[in-house]
DNA sequence: CGATTTTTTGAATCATATCAACGTACGTGG
DNA sequence: CCACGTACGTTGATATGATTCAAAAAATCG
């Protein structure tokens, strides 16, 4: 059993003591090291990874050959390249732990499967991909209505313990500017 | 009968005849005049549009008063302020109709009423979710990845025929740069 | 047709990138 | 456990893409 993921599908769904071991039976416990990856570009997505611990990134080489992240996986969230899975085409991006982790992976196969078994899944699901695209909706107007050094700030008010987890230049790429750019934000007086 | 939005479903998930009339009975038929507001900002979002006829835009009103294009509704796509919806709180966005408009409503309390009577579109909706999140996930990567010049390039090269239809500055918002920018792009040889 | 909305153009300015060099920290093998 | 190599962070100078403000020109609408 895996109290982290019941915990968190119980916060949107409710199941039986039945379904909760269902559901359990469905995932693989995977201990990842650091710089590993779950998904690497050309691959097909293996399915859904919840974060049990540690922190993941996603992240894909543009033109450039830079690393532009797209999304980062932290405990008691999902990560995946949807695109990937619901194409079942190879993917365009790579995951890779930050830390050492933690994650419970939902076989895309198992999925469909478990799906027809407890139905409040396909609920849930639902609501995670409707909460995912409202964050990304929402980081577009962030993108879009303030400069980067009001990004940066805003965002170290919001997640400054998260901030201290990671590289700065994996901070400076989510944020969508260059590591130099965000080295002088931190030494100008705010 | 809406065979519009039955075909959309169609291409997702199966419905029984009864299923379809059961949907159908759901919803409501509303003709909007162009410029007429679906949703304000303050107000609860009253639930999911599907675009039949028209085209409408969603955005929001920035610190510097402009308006910030987040996304464009068309034929057979679905618009809603989702993270209005999902937490039923005032939204902070507005959904405009830029062109004479058909859009059924599925209000947000037939939806719960009408998962459970017809579970697969719980599925629908999950896929619909899914996909809206791959696409503004792939948003963000044009963003960062590519230039002002080039995102707009990219753009008239995949909808020509949709640039035609939106007044040039709202096609700025949505790129994320200003009017005078993209005149000036547009003068510009290729 | 006049009124409004949308697009264009010019000049000045600003935010951020780029390139290059140097400084620091950190983890890995000897 | 130290030393070395690599990864990460800082700083300065210069370049550039995009914004702003202002005004005129063109298109659209009732």
């Amino acid at each position: 059993m895996y109290p982290e993921l019941l915990d968190h599908i119980g916060k949107y769904v409710t199941l039986s003591q039945q379904e909760q071991t269902v559901v359990c039976q469905h995932l693989e416990l995977k201990q990842v090291k650091k710089k590993q990856h779950l998904l690497q570009a050309g691959q097909v997505c293996q399915g859904n990874y919840f974060v049990v611990k540690g922190c993941l990134r996603q992240y894909l080489i543009n033109d450039k050959l830079n690393e532009q992240i797209i999304q980062f996986g932290l405990e008691n969230w999902w990560i995946a390249d949807q695109d990937s899975l619901l194409n079942q085409k190879p993917s365009q991006c790579y995951i890779q732990a930050l830390e050492p982790a933690e994650v419970l992976l939902l076989p895309e196969k198992n999925r469909k499967i478990l799906f027809e078994q407890v139905p409040q899944l396909e609920s849930y699901f639902r609501i995670m991909m409707q909460i995912a695209f409202v964050a990304t909706q929402r980081r577009i107007g962030f993108i879009f209505n303030m400069s980067d050094e009001e990004r940066y700030r805003h965002f170290m008010k919001l997640y400054p313990a998260f901030a201290q987890r990671i590289p700065q230049y994996m901070l400076a790429s989510y944020l969508g500017f260059t590591p130099q750019f965000m080295s002088r934000l931190r030494a100008k007086k705010v």
